[in-house]
DNA sequence: GCAAACCATGGACCATTGTCAACGGTATAT
DNA sequence: ATATACCGTTGACAATGGTCCATGGTTTGC
């Protein structure tokens, strides 16, 4: 699919579905046609977007979704891949905690008003 | 208290705090020495800083943080407060969802690694 | 009384995460 | 065939959240 369709599927703007490419969180190949230089975004982009998605809100950085969908893409070791992606599941249950004390102290002061 | 030890009791960097007083996060005093120039930092800003720095691990901007503290601190019509608190409160539950399904997610993909 | 440690201010600098504008080419519908 | 909408590339721009440095003054321990 075109970049554009991509953007609709996804609710993201084709300058960020760039920015995530250039950013190694998805690959684009050629597309068939030799006339145009539009490149061809696969079906599975969607899901992974979304995924992409779901984690920036999460609060992971680019970087750090980078590093998981590389160990997670069996390139490397499983046990390294195990240890990177474990590692990132425990901050964001420490992050989840950040969160749940900080409605706590909101939810408490907003009793006393 | 002077920055230092407020640096030192909250583990921020001096910079960080003035960064948040710059910012209206906290405020502090002109000191009583006519001597010198330092400010000087009621104790309770340890307590304020800790709370600050729970929220920023949560994912809540500065001026997000600051529009919180000015509604709480009682300066405002309380029904406004409530809406303020009330709102961020939404949206940090929001997050905790995010990352409940990030983790989930994760976790999945740990499972067939 | 002197060095080391502290303080305030100002401004420069940095990474991250996008967003936008400009340019020139291509597709598509009428 | 022509207007409109799309595409790719490049590079500038912006906001956020700090961090660092230089300068010049102050305090404290020895």
């Amino acid at each position: 699919m075109k970049i554009g369709e991509l953007a609709e599927a996804t609710g993201l703007t084709r300058d960020t579905i760039r920015f995530y490419e250039r950013n190694g969180l998805i690959k684009s190949e050629a597309g068939k046609q030799a006339t145009n230089s539009y490149r061809d975004y696969p079906e599975e982009l969607v899901f992974r977007l979304n995924i992409i998605q779901q984690a920036r809100d999460a609060g992971v950085s680019v970087s750090d979704i980078k590093a998981i969908f590389d160990a997670l893409d069996g390139s490397c070791d499983p046990a390294d891949a195990k240890l990177v992606v474990a590692e990132k599941i425990a901050e964001l249950e420490a992050s989840k905690q950040q969160i749940e004390s900080t409605i706590a102290f909101f939810k408490q002061q907003l009793a006393n008003l």
